[in-house]
DNA sequence: TTATGTTTATTGAACGATCAATTAATAAAA
DNA sequence: TTTTATTAATTGATCGTTCAATAAACATAA
Protein backbone atom coordinates (compact mmCIF):
# COMPACT_ATOMS: atom_id res chain seq x y z
CA UNK A 1 0.00 0.00 0.00
CA UNK A 2 2.46 2.81 1.39
CA UNK A 3 3.86 4.72 -1.67
CA UNK A 4 6.78 7.46 -1.06
CA UNK A 5 5.89 11.07 -0.82
CA UNK A 6 2.70 10.52 0.86
CA UNK A 7 2.87 13.24 3.88
CA UNK A 8 1.99 16.53 1.58
CA UNK A 9 -0.85 14.71 0.64
CA UNK A 10 -2.37 12.63 3.41
CA UNK A 11 -1.66 16.11 5.17
CA UNK A 12 -3.53 18.55 3.34
CA UNK A 13 -6.61 15.14 2.82
CA UNK A 14 -7.26 15.17 6.62
CA UNK A 15 -7.28 19.42 6.69
CA UNK A 16 -9.73 18.64 3.98
CA UNK A 17 -11.51 16.18 5.98
CA UNK A 18 -11.88 18.14 9.16
CA UNK A 19 -12.88 21.27 7.71
CA UNK A 20 -15.90 18.68 6.18
CA UNK A 21 -16.48 17.62 9.51
CA UNK A 22 -16.32 20.40 11.19
CA UNK A 23 -19.13 22.11 8.73
CA UNK A 24 -21.42 19.26 8.96
CA UNK A 25 -21.73 18.10 12.46
CA UNK A 26 -19.55 21.35 14.21
CA UNK A 27 -16.60 21.59 16.06
CA UNK A 28 -18.42 19.75 19.19
CA UNK A 29 -19.28 16.44 17.35
CA UNK A 30 -16.35 16.26 15.39
CA UNK A 31 -14.20 13.64 16.45
CA UNK A 32 -10.95 11.80 15.51
CA UNK A 33 -13.03 8.97 14.17
CA UNK A 34 -15.59 11.54 11.99
CA UNK A 35 -12.49 13.18 10.58
CA UNK A 36 -10.77 10.08 9.50
CA UNK A 37 -14.27 8.33 8.61
CA UNK A 38 -14.16 11.21 6.11
CA UNK A 39 -10.63 11.04 4.50
CA UNK A 40 -10.85 7.18 4.27
CA UNK A 41 -8.15 6.33 6.53
CA UNK A 42 -7.84 5.41 10.17
CA UNK A 43 -7.59 7.41 13.22
CA UNK A 44 -4.11 6.68 14.35
CA UNK A 45 -2.86 8.46 11.20
CA UNK A 46 -3.99 11.70 12.96
CA UNK A 47 -1.36 11.61 15.72
CA UNK A 48 1.23 10.15 12.87
CA UNK A 49 0.96 13.37 10.92
CA UNK A 50 -0.22 15.98 13.58
CA UNK A 51 0.90 14.80 16.71
CA UNK A 52 -2.92 14.69 17.82
CA UNK A 53 -6.51 16.38 17.54
CA UNK A 54 -5.27 20.07 18.23
CA UNK A 55 -2.55 19.58 16.36
CA UNK A 56 -4.80 19.10 13.13
CA UNK A 57 -7.23 21.35 14.34
CA UNK A 58 -4.73 24.23 14.25
CA UNK A 59 -3.21 23.09 11.09
CA UNK A 60 -6.70 23.54 9.56
CA UNK A 61 -7.01 27.21 10.83
CA UNK A 62 -3.60 28.29 9.29
CA UNK A 63 -4.87 26.66 6.29
CA UNK A 64 -8.37 28.67 6.39
CA UNK A 65 -6.24 31.65 7.04
CA UNK A 66 -3.06 31.34 4.39
CA UNK A 67 -6.13 30.59 1.67
CA UNK A 68 -7.83 34.39 2.67
CA UNK A 69 -4.08 35.55 2.73
CA UNK A 70 -3.34 34.49 -0.53
CA UNK A 71 -6.63 35.52 -2.56
CA UNK A 72 -6.21 38.80 -2.12
CA UNK A 73 -2.72 38.78 -2.90
CA UNK A 74 -3.28 36.87 -6.34
CA UNK A 75 -5.95 39.85 -7.03
CA UNK A 76 -3.36 42.74 -6.60
CA UNK A 77 -0.31 43.87 -8.68
CA UNK A 78 1.49 47.30 -9.02
CA UNK A 79 -1.55 48.84 -10.86
CA UNK A 80 -4.17 48.34 -8.52
CA UNK A 81 -5.59 51.60 -7.40
CA UNK A 82 -6.98 52.23 -3.69
CA UNK A 83 -10.29 51.86 -4.58
CA UNK A 84 -9.89 48.80 -6.65
CA UNK A 85 -7.71 47.30 -3.93
CA UNK A 86 -10.73 48.28 -1.16
CA UNK A 87 -13.08 45.94 -3.27
CA UNK A 88 -10.88 43.39 -3.69
CA UNK A 89 -10.37 43.08 0.46
CA UNK A 90 -13.89 43.11 0.37
CA UNK A 91 -14.22 40.21 -2.31
CA UNK A 92 -11.98 38.17 -0.84
CA UNK A 93 -13.51 37.99 2.72
CA UNK A 94 -16.41 36.67 0.28
CA UNK A 95 -14.51 34.80 -2.04
CA UNK A 96 -14.32 31.47 0.41
CA UNK A 97 -17.81 30.69 0.21
CA UNK A 98 -17.35 30.54 -3.43
CA UNK A 99 -14.69 27.92 -3.01
CA UNK A 100 -16.41 25.51 -0.82
CA UNK A 101 -19.35 25.64 0.62
CA UNK A 102 -18.11 24.69 4.07
CA UNK A 103 -15.75 26.76 4.28
CA UNK A 104 -18.32 29.47 6.18
CA UNK A 105 -19.64 27.15 9.00
CA UNK A 106 -15.39 26.01 9.56
CA UNK A 107 -14.37 29.33 9.91
CA UNK A 108 -17.19 30.40 12.07
CA UNK A 109 -16.58 27.65 14.46
CA UNK A 110 -13.00 28.14 14.63
CA UNK A 111 -13.79 31.86 15.93
CA UNK A 112 -15.91 30.88 18.72
CA UNK A 113 -13.52 28.27 19.51
CA UNK A 114 -10.65 30.67 19.59
CA UNK A 115 -11.88 32.44 23.10
CA UNK A 116 -10.80 29.32 24.57
CA UNK A 117 -8.16 28.20 22.82
CA UNK A 118 -4.63 30.54 22.93
CA UNK A 119 -2.97 29.57 19.99
CA UNK A 120 -6.17 29.77 17.82
CA UNK A 121 -6.76 33.02 19.25
CA UNK A 122 -3.39 34.23 18.75
CA UNK A 123 -4.02 33.65 14.79
CA UNK A 124 -7.59 35.12 15.18
CA UNK A 125 -5.98 37.96 15.98
CA UNK A 126 -3.36 38.21 13.46
CA UNK A 127 -6.33 37.61 10.73
CA UNK A 128 -7.99 40.33 12.09
CA UNK A 129 -5.27 42.64 12.42
CA UNK A 130 -4.32 42.31 8.96
CA UNK A 131 -7.53 43.08 7.96
CA UNK A 132 -7.77 46.42 9.68
CA UNK A 133 -4.20 47.15 8.51
CA UNK A 134 -5.03 46.48 4.63
CA UNK A 135 -8.14 48.42 4.48
CA UNK A 136 -6.16 51.27 6.37
CA UNK A 137 -3.57 51.67 3.80
CA UNK A 138 -5.84 51.66 1.39
CA UNK A 139 -8.47 54.41 2.57
CA UNK A 140 -5.03 56.72 4.06
CA UNK A 141 -4.19 57.45 0.25
CA UNK A 142 -8.01 58.18 -0.09
CA UNK A 143 -8.62 60.84 2.82
CA UNK A 144 -6.58 61.67 6.35
CA UNK A 145 -5.06 59.58 8.38
CA UNK A 146 -7.68 59.69 11.33
CA UNK A 147 -10.39 59.66 9.20
CA UNK A 148 -9.09 56.36 7.67
CA UNK A 149 -8.27 54.58 10.55
CA UNK A 150 -12.22 55.04 11.47
CA UNK A 151 -13.53 54.17 8.09
CA UNK A 152 -11.06 50.93 8.22
CA UNK A 153 -12.94 50.32 11.61
CA UNK A 154 -16.04 50.51 10.18
CA UNK A 155 -15.61 48.21 6.93
CA UNK A 156 -13.94 45.56 9.18
CA UNK A 157 -17.17 45.54 11.33
CA UNK A 158 -19.47 46.44 8.40
CA UNK A 159 -17.81 42.96 6.49
CA UNK A 160 -17.82 40.79 9.57
CA UNK A 161 -21.44 41.60 10.28
CA UNK A 162 -22.90 40.93 6.85
CA UNK A 163 -20.87 37.63 6.81
CA UNK A 164 -21.86 36.32 9.91
CA UNK A 165 -25.45 36.87 9.18
CA UNK A 166 -25.44 35.50 6.39
CA UNK A 167 -23.56 32.35 7.64
CA UNK A 168 -25.70 32.27 10.57
CA UNK A 169 -29.37 32.36 8.40
CA UNK A 170 -28.02 29.71 6.62
CA UNK A 171 -27.95 31.84 3.07
CA UNK A 172 -27.18 30.85 -0.40
CA UNK A 173 -24.33 31.74 -2.63
CA UNK A 174 -26.72 34.72 -3.73
CA UNK A 175 -27.27 35.60 -0.66
CA UNK A 176 -23.57 36.00 0.23
CA UNK A 177 -23.19 38.32 -3.15
CA UNK A 178 -26.05 40.55 -2.04
CA UNK A 179 -24.46 40.75 1.19
CA UNK A 180 -20.86 41.60 -1.21
CA UNK A 181 -22.33 44.39 -2.74
CA UNK A 182 -23.74 45.81 -0.10
CA UNK A 183 -20.20 45.78 1.58
CA UNK A 184 -19.00 47.20 -1.36
CA UNK A 185 -21.58 50.05 -1.67
CA UNK A 186 -20.76 51.08 1.69
CA UNK A 187 -16.64 51.72 0.97
CA UNK A 188 -18.09 53.88 -2.04
CA UNK A 189 -19.99 55.92 0.61
CA UNK A 190 -17.66 56.04 2.99
CA UNK A 191 -15.26 57.27 0.64
CA UNK A 192 -17.96 59.96 -0.79
CA UNK A 193 -17.98 61.30 2.52
CA UNK A 194 -14.66 61.46 4.02
CA UNK A 195 -12.44 61.60 0.93
CA UNK A 196 -10.54 64.57 0.33
CA UNK B 1 -31.28 19.87 53.88
CA UNK B 2 -34.34 19.61 51.18
CA UNK B 3 -36.86 23.01 51.47
CA UNK B 4 -39.84 23.14 49.37
CA UNK B 5 -40.45 25.34 46.38
CA UNK B 6 -36.91 24.86 45.38
CA UNK B 7 -37.60 24.33 41.75
CA UNK B 8 -37.76 27.94 40.11
CA UNK B 9 -34.56 29.03 42.09
CA UNK B 10 -32.30 25.98 41.34
CA UNK B 11 -33.44 26.21 37.65
CA UNK B 12 -32.08 30.09 37.46
CA UNK B 13 -28.79 28.69 39.66
CA UNK B 14 -28.25 25.96 37.38
CA UNK B 15 -29.04 28.60 34.48
CA UNK B 16 -26.17 31.14 35.88
CA UNK B 17 -23.44 28.21 36.44
CA UNK B 18 -24.03 27.21 32.86
CA UNK B 19 -23.46 30.67 31.62
CA UNK B 20 -20.03 30.80 33.87
CA UNK B 21 -18.89 27.26 32.50
CA UNK B 22 -19.36 27.53 28.74
CA UNK B 23 -17.72 31.35 29.29
CA UNK B 24 -14.88 30.60 31.27
CA UNK B 25 -13.95 27.07 29.04
CA UNK B 26 -16.09 27.10 25.64
CA UNK B 27 -18.94 24.87 24.95
CA UNK B 28 -16.91 22.33 23.68
CA UNK B 29 -15.59 21.71 27.24
CA UNK B 30 -18.70 22.02 29.30
CA UNK B 31 -20.10 19.34 30.93
CA UNK B 32 -22.82 18.08 33.52
CA UNK B 33 -20.06 17.83 35.81
CA UNK B 34 -18.54 21.21 35.40
CA UNK B 35 -21.87 22.79 35.74
CA UNK B 36 -22.89 21.49 38.65
CA UNK B 37 -19.79 21.68 39.68
CA UNK B 38 -20.32 25.45 39.36
CA UNK B 39 -23.34 25.57 41.01
CA UNK B 40 -22.34 23.42 43.88
CA UNK B 41 -24.32 20.85 43.47
CA UNK B 42 -24.81 17.38 42.36
CA UNK B 43 -24.90 16.51 38.46
CA UNK B 44 -27.90 14.63 38.96
CA UNK B 45 -29.72 17.53 38.88
CA UNK B 46 -29.30 18.44 36.06
CA UNK B 47 -31.13 15.73 34.55
CA UNK B 48 -34.04 16.13 37.11
CA UNK B 49 -34.76 19.53 36.29
CA UNK B 50 -34.22 19.98 32.82
CA UNK B 51 -34.30 16.46 31.53
CA UNK B 52 -30.55 16.22 30.10
CA UNK B 53 -27.89 18.58 29.31
CA UNK B 54 -29.44 19.35 26.19
CA UNK B 55 -32.78 20.82 28.06
CA UNK B 56 -30.27 23.08 30.10
CA UNK B 57 -28.81 24.69 27.12
CA UNK B 58 -32.12 25.55 25.82
CA UNK B 59 -33.16 27.22 28.30
CA UNK B 60 -30.17 28.81 28.80
CA UNK B 61 -30.09 30.46 25.44
CA UNK B 62 -33.97 30.92 26.12
CA UNK B 63 -33.10 32.92 29.03
CA UNK B 64 -30.67 35.13 27.54
CA UNK B 65 -32.88 35.96 24.62
CA UNK B 66 -35.74 36.87 26.80
CA UNK B 67 -33.29 39.27 28.33
CA UNK B 68 -32.53 40.87 25.78
CA UNK B 69 -36.30 40.76 24.60
CA UNK B 70 -37.30 43.04 28.09
CA UNK B 71 -34.46 45.02 28.31
CA UNK B 72 -35.88 46.42 24.57
CA UNK B 73 -39.36 46.63 26.44
CA UNK B 74 -37.98 48.23 29.41
CA UNK B 75 -36.38 51.14 28.05
CA UNK B 76 -39.01 52.26 25.11
CA UNK B 77 -43.12 54.32 26.38
CA UNK B 78 -45.15 55.68 24.27
CA UNK B 79 -43.44 58.53 24.35
CA UNK B 80 -40.08 57.23 22.57
CA UNK B 81 -39.45 59.02 19.38
CA UNK B 82 -38.38 57.04 16.13
CA UNK B 83 -34.88 58.63 16.74
CA UNK B 84 -34.58 57.27 20.16
CA UNK B 85 -35.91 53.83 20.08
CA UNK B 86 -33.01 53.29 17.43
CA UNK B 87 -30.35 54.45 20.12
CA UNK B 88 -32.17 51.91 22.58
CA UNK B 89 -32.11 49.16 20.09
CA UNK B 90 -28.00 49.54 19.77
CA UNK B 91 -28.26 49.97 23.60
CA UNK B 92 -29.96 46.76 24.73
CA UNK B 93 -27.49 44.86 21.83
CA UNK B 94 -24.65 46.06 23.93
CA UNK B 95 -26.21 46.03 27.20
CA UNK B 96 -25.83 42.33 27.48
CA UNK B 97 -21.67 42.96 28.52
CA UNK B 98 -22.48 45.25 31.46
CA UNK B 99 -24.81 42.95 33.24
CA UNK B 100 -22.49 40.15 33.05
CA UNK B 101 -19.00 40.22 31.52
CA UNK B 102 -19.30 36.19 30.61
CA UNK B 103 -22.91 36.60 29.27
CA UNK B 104 -20.93 37.86 25.56
CA UNK B 105 -18.83 34.53 25.12
CA UNK B 106 -21.64 32.81 25.68
CA UNK B 107 -23.56 34.60 23.09
CA UNK B 108 -21.21 33.71 20.52
CA UNK B 109 -20.38 29.95 21.42
CA UNK B 110 -24.50 29.24 21.41
CA UNK B 111 -24.48 31.05 17.86
CA UNK B 112 -21.35 28.61 16.65
CA UNK B 113 -23.35 25.83 17.81
CA UNK B 114 -26.85 26.67 16.20
CA UNK B 115 -25.16 25.93 12.48
CA UNK B 116 -26.06 22.68 14.09
CA UNK B 117 -28.56 22.15 16.17
CA UNK B 118 -31.83 22.48 14.99
CA UNK B 119 -33.72 24.26 17.98
CA UNK B 120 -31.28 26.84 18.78
CA UNK B 121 -31.38 27.67 15.25
CA UNK B 122 -34.92 28.14 15.48
CA UNK B 123 -33.91 30.47 18.68
CA UNK B 124 -31.30 32.31 17.08
CA UNK B 125 -33.05 33.25 13.92
CA UNK B 126 -36.19 34.87 16.23
CA UNK B 127 -33.79 36.82 17.63
CA UNK B 128 -32.47 38.13 14.22
CA UNK B 129 -35.70 38.71 12.36
CA UNK B 130 -36.54 40.70 15.53
CA UNK B 131 -33.89 43.00 15.55
CA UNK B 132 -34.06 43.33 11.87
CA UNK B 133 -37.98 44.26 11.99
CA UNK B 134 -37.26 46.15 15.17
CA UNK B 135 -35.15 48.46 13.49
CA UNK B 136 -37.42 48.48 10.61
CA UNK B 137 -40.09 49.73 12.12
CA UNK B 138 -38.34 52.76 13.88
CA UNK B 139 -36.82 53.64 10.41
CA UNK B 140 -39.79 53.63 8.66
CA UNK B 141 -41.09 56.15 10.73
CA UNK B 142 -38.11 58.59 8.92
CA UNK B 143 -37.41 57.21 5.45
CA UNK B 144 -39.67 55.44 2.78
CA UNK B 145 -40.21 51.73 3.44
CA UNK B 146 -37.48 50.74 0.55
CA UNK B 147 -34.69 52.88 2.17
CA UNK B 148 -35.69 51.91 6.03
CA UNK B 149 -35.75 47.88 5.04
CA UNK B 150 -32.23 48.60 3.38
CA UNK B 151 -31.34 51.02 6.47
CA UNK B 152 -32.33 48.19 9.07
CA UNK B 153 -30.60 45.38 7.13
CA UNK B 154 -27.03 47.83 7.54
CA UNK B 155 -27.49 48.54 10.79
CA UNK B 156 -28.14 45.01 12.00
CA UNK B 157 -24.69 43.83 10.66
CA UNK B 158 -23.34 46.69 11.65
CA UNK B 159 -24.11 46.21 15.26
CA UNK B 160 -23.42 42.24 14.86
CA UNK B 161 -20.01 43.11 13.39
CA UNK B 162 -18.83 45.87 16.03
CA UNK B 163 -20.35 43.59 18.50
CA UNK B 164 -18.68 40.42 17.42
CA UNK B 165 -15.42 41.88 16.82
CA UNK B 166 -15.22 42.88 20.53
CA UNK B 167 -16.11 39.84 21.63
CA UNK B 168 -13.25 38.18 19.78
CA UNK B 169 -10.40 40.64 20.48
CA UNK B 170 -11.41 40.19 24.41
CA UNK B 171 -11.95 44.16 24.70
CA UNK B 172 -12.67 45.43 28.51
CA UNK B 173 -16.27 47.35 28.88
CA UNK B 174 -14.43 50.40 27.42
CA UNK B 175 -14.10 48.99 24.17
CA UNK B 176 -17.73 47.89 23.93
CA UNK B 177 -18.82 51.15 24.82
CA UNK B 178 -16.62 52.66 22.44
CA UNK B 179 -18.54 50.40 19.91
CA UNK B 180 -21.93 51.06 20.86
CA UNK B 181 -21.12 54.56 20.12
CA UNK B 182 -19.66 53.78 16.57
CA UNK B 183 -23.20 52.07 16.08
CA UNK B 184 -25.41 55.12 17.30
CA UNK B 185 -23.18 57.43 15.15
CA UNK B 186 -24.03 55.25 12.03
CA UNK B 187 -27.60 54.91 12.66
CA UNK B 188 -27.56 59.07 13.17
CA UNK B 189 -25.69 58.72 9.78
CA UNK B 190 -28.15 56.90 7.45
CA UNK B 191 -30.93 58.87 8.80
CA UNK B 192 -29.26 61.96 7.84
CA UNK B 193 -28.15 59.95 4.58
CA UNK B 194 -31.88 58.76 3.87
CA UNK B 195 -34.28 60.69 5.95
CA UNK B 196 -37.29 62.51 4.61
C1' DT C 1 17.94 -9.44 -12.43
C1' DT C 2 17.13 -11.28 -8.31
C1' DA C 3 17.40 -11.63 -3.49
C1' DT C 4 17.69 -9.34 0.91
C1' DG C 5 17.39 -5.80 4.28
C1' DT C 6 15.61 -1.16 5.49
C1' DT C 7 12.51 2.57 5.42
C1' DT C 8 8.03 4.59 5.00
C1' DA C 9 3.12 4.45 5.43
C1' DT C 10 -0.75 2.70 7.58
C1' DT C 11 -3.86 -0.02 10.27
C1' DG C 12 -6.83 -1.39 14.02
C1' DA C 13 -7.03 -3.07 18.56
C1' DA C 14 -6.28 -1.85 23.38
C1' DC C 15 -6.04 1.68 27.17
C1' DG C 16 -7.35 4.87 30.47
C1' DA C 17 -10.05 8.91 30.95
C1' DT C 18 -14.30 11.08 30.68
C1' DC C 19 -18.87 11.71 28.99
C1' DA C 20 -24.28 11.97 29.87
C1' DA C 21 -27.54 9.52 32.07
C1' DT C 22 -29.65 6.58 35.47
C1' DT C 23 -30.57 4.76 39.96
C1' DA C 24 -30.85 3.59 44.76
C1' DA C 25 -30.28 5.74 48.97
C1' DT C 26 -30.90 9.61 52.11
C1' DA C 27 -32.37 13.64 54.55
C1' DA C 28 -35.44 17.25 55.61
C1' DA C 29 -40.10 19.16 55.38
C1' DA C 30 -44.99 18.59 55.34
C1' DT D 1 -45.66 8.73 57.25
C1' DT D 2 -45.49 10.58 52.86
C1' DT D 3 -43.58 13.74 49.82
C1' DT D 4 -39.98 16.54 47.99
C1' DA D 5 -35.20 17.56 47.13
C1' DT D 6 -30.78 15.99 46.52
C1' DT D 7 -26.68 13.21 46.51
C1' DA D 8 -23.29 9.87 45.23
C1' DA D 9 -22.24 5.75 43.03
C1' DT D 10 -22.70 3.38 38.84
C1' DT D 11 -23.76 2.41 33.97
C1' DG D 12 -22.48 1.88 29.20
C1' DA D 13 -20.86 4.55 25.47
C1' DT D 14 -17.36 7.24 23.46
C1' DC D 15 -13.45 10.08 23.64
C1' DG D 16 -8.17 10.89 22.18
C1' DT D 17 -3.97 8.54 22.30
C1' DT D 18 -0.69 4.93 21.97
C1' DC D 19 1.50 1.08 19.91
C1' DA D 20 2.65 -3.43 18.00
C1' DA D 21 2.02 -5.44 13.60
C1' DT D 22 2.03 -5.28 8.65
C1' DA D 23 2.70 -4.35 3.88
C1' DA D 24 4.38 -1.84 0.09
C1' DA D 25 8.28 0.75 -1.79
C1' DC D 26 13.03 1.45 -2.00
C1' DA D 27 18.19 0.51 -1.60
C1' DT D 28 21.91 -2.39 -2.00
C1' DA D 29 24.71 -6.02 -3.45
C1' DA D 30 25.31 -10.39 -5.45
Amino acid sequence: MPKVGMEPVRRQQLIDATIESVAQKGLLATTINSISKNAGMSSGIISHYFGGKQGLIEATVRYLLSNLKNDLISKVDENTTATQRLMFIVESNFALVQQRKDTTRTWLSFWAQSMHDKELHRLQNVNSKRLQSNLTVSFKQLMPLSQATLAAELTAAMIDGLWLRAVLSQSDENQFKHSESLAKNYVHSLIKQYGA
